[in-house]
DNA sequence: ACTTTGACTATAA
DNA sequence: GTTATAGCCAAAG
């Protein structure tokens, strides 16, 4: 595939999380190729703020399962209320569980 | 064109 | 367990 913006695959991969799963930065990067790329999807994500389709950017978190772009977001526990609002549980700014939730693109695309 | 920065990750101490 | 440092690459100033 090609896509004149690295952003757009970003967000396509994005969009592709099934809800009340979660994916990070890193994940992202690896499957579109980046392997080093995560501070590029993040990057991408800030732009994606006004993105459409709107792109579930609380959806993906740091390798840590940490909300580390909750301050992005219009209040910085929105996006906690969003991932809660999925069955997702959060403790002091990180995702309980973050392994069981976890949702990687390399995997679950690649299973053909 | 150069410098700074950033929603990251991995390794080391 | 934490803090520090380096590697990474693209967009913005």
């Amino acid at each position: 595939m090609q896509q004149k913006d690295f952003f757009k695959d970003v967000y396509e991969v994005v969009r592709l999380i099934p809800r009340g799963r979660l994916s990070s930065y890193g994940a992202i990067a690896r499957y579109l190729g980046a392997t080093s790329g995560a501070r590029m999807v993040g990057y991408a994500m800030n732009s994606a703020h006004q993105q459409i389709p709107p792109v579930p950017a609380h959806r993906v978190l740091n390798r840590n399962g940490l909300l580390t772009g909750k301050h992005h977001f219009g209040s910085p526990n929105q996006m906690q209320l969003l991932l809660e609002s999925e069955g997702i549980v959060v403790e002091n700014d990180s995702v309980k569980d973050f392994a069981t939730y976890f949702w990687d693109p390399n995997v679950e695309l690649s299973i053909e």
